[in-house]
DNA sequence: ACGACTTTGTGCATCGGTTCACAAAGGCGT
DNA sequence: ACGCCTTTGTGAACCGATGCACAAAGTCGT
């Protein structure tokens, strides 16, 4: 089993009907019957599953781009860098799509995540900020290719509104609430400085928006019902560092105290903190004790 | 017990406690004495504890900067979005770093927080790839403030190359390695689109890097001994999009197929309950079978 | 037609993380 | 000095996720 060249079952199968290619999700594979066990009624994916669907999910679209017909679960899993077993089990939790002793069919499998995560509907989203993550966000491609439509993108200041991103011309934030309810949508994307974050949110939520993706390094705080994930730059970074620390001490052998000694000079204390703003009235107590 | 408003004690000296308090590490916050046990030496910290301790530290940091004093877990606990007793419990990994009816020191937690995921260190990164992104990412100042540092901003565009973006000047990406070395760099950042994603890290990792923050949507390959994180905003799109669908499937009391109408579009996919094996051995490579 | 081979789907043991609940620890008021 | 009150730190039950290992199911070659 190479890991590394994927086999492609019947190259020359081709049936002869399919005039549309295979890229469409909306595909027609199997068109036949289903069984009524097809989608596990009561059956909620475990939220680690809804995580990975996604990566499969982009896995076997650049199988499908690639021609390939049919995958096997070492070959996805592979792909995806995870376990074969977990991602097995993932699957399983769709309902039973594979071929034993086969595999499983590429682009019926890309229909039934995309079917599962909701994709096959059309979710208008609106930008709020259009710095230069807004701006990279807008012309994100992924964001298009799947399910996903760009309503509008908001920012406050007058000097950026009406200049163009992409296909997309920028809206002041004033109309957030109608365009909301005018174009329903559904998923809100906070891109602005952390100041406004929870403002922005607020309004969002006010206006009907129960999805929101949030950029700025704050803890958003929603009502019950509202689902908040957040893409924190930062955090990402502290935890390499943390990881990048622990390595670097175990390779000096010195594990007990490796990096202890960094911080051991008194003078080191407070190095940390941007410095200025960090004064507290009375914090002075207690470096005052060091000083 | 207010949630709003936090306590601040008094500014006004006292804490007569001697210099050294009393044994335990916490007390005054002592910058010089510290007891052996102060940090579990083999103990290490869990995933989850490192990955919120972040979230922490800002929370701690945005207290420290109004002056509070003091913080008890509930208060943190509140402000992090988390449950007081996972709270406690992450904070009781780094050691016994609180005092019992009183709460925690900001100041004191703060720099054990920072030391413990590494950040009383600089850690030189790098950014390849000057796109929206590449810039959002150099301009973000969660950046700096901790212990971070950008070394250098790449790019292969030589139309980009040569431009400033804040106080970095867009550098040739031929100069990677060279940099990687002479800065020392521990981490790579990749902003670059997904088609260079993987042969941008294959360089840093030759470079020498061992920790890499990867924004571009593919999977990457690397060696042992490598740590990559990534940041992907259309999987976490994905990932609220479930939940949206979950939930107006859930409103619509249709929990069975409700939103299976709603994509009824695309000709009717499935809609013939006709008892027999599910996708037929042929219609697996081809779908001839129906139409 | 049949047996060897491939691959799925899953039962089960295990592990890590979360949460509850409470005893121990310490400050604070009287 | 003393007891009350607040808050920490943690034991232990619980819950979900992971990964192994294997029987069931299906394909392919002869």
């Amino acid at each position: 089993m190479s890991r590394g060249s994927l086999p492609q079952h019947a190259p020359e199968g081709r049936q002869p009907p399919a005039p549309e290619g295979h890229q469409p999700p909306a595909g027609q594979f199997p068109p036949d019957d289903r069984p009524a066990d097809d989608r596990p009624p009561g059956d909620r994916l475990p939220d680690a599953t809804v995580s990975r669907l996604p990566v499969y999910l982009r896995v076997l679209s650049g199988m499908a781009d690639r021609g390939v017909i049919t995958v096997s679960s070492d070959q996805l899993a592979a792909g995806a860098g995870v376990n074969s077993a977990k991602l097995r089990k993932d699957l399983s939790h769709l309902g039973s799509y594979g071929i034993r002793g086969v595999g499983y069919d590429v682009d019926y499998l890309i229909h039934q995540v995309s079917r599962a995560l909701g994709l096959t509907q059309d979710w208008p989203a609106v930008i709020v900020g259009a710095g230069n993550l807004g701006r990279a966000l807008a012309n994100y491609g992924g964001f298009v290719t799947r399910g996903f439509r760009i309503a509008a993108l908001l920012d406050s200041d007058p000097g950026i509104v009406g200049s163009r991103i992409g296909r997309l011309t920028v809206r002041h934030s004033d109309g957030l609430e109608d365009l909301v309810v005018r174009h329903q949508v559904a998923i809100g994307v906070i891109a602005t400085p952390a100041g406004s974050a929870q403002a922005v949110c607020d309004r969002l939520v006010a206006a009907g928006v129960t999805s929101i993706l949030n950029f700025a390094p704050v803890v958003l705080n929603v009502a019950e019902g509202v689902d908040v994930r957040k893409v924190d730059l930062s955090i990402e970074l502290q935890i390499l560092a943390f990881h990048a620390q622990r390595r670097s001490a175990e390779r000096n052998g010195a594990p007990a105290d490796g990096e202890l000694r960094a911080v051991s000079g008194p003078a080191g204390l407070r190095t940390v903190p941007k410095g200025a703003t960090r004064l507290s009235p009375a914090a002075a107590v207690g470096s005052a004790a060091e000083a």
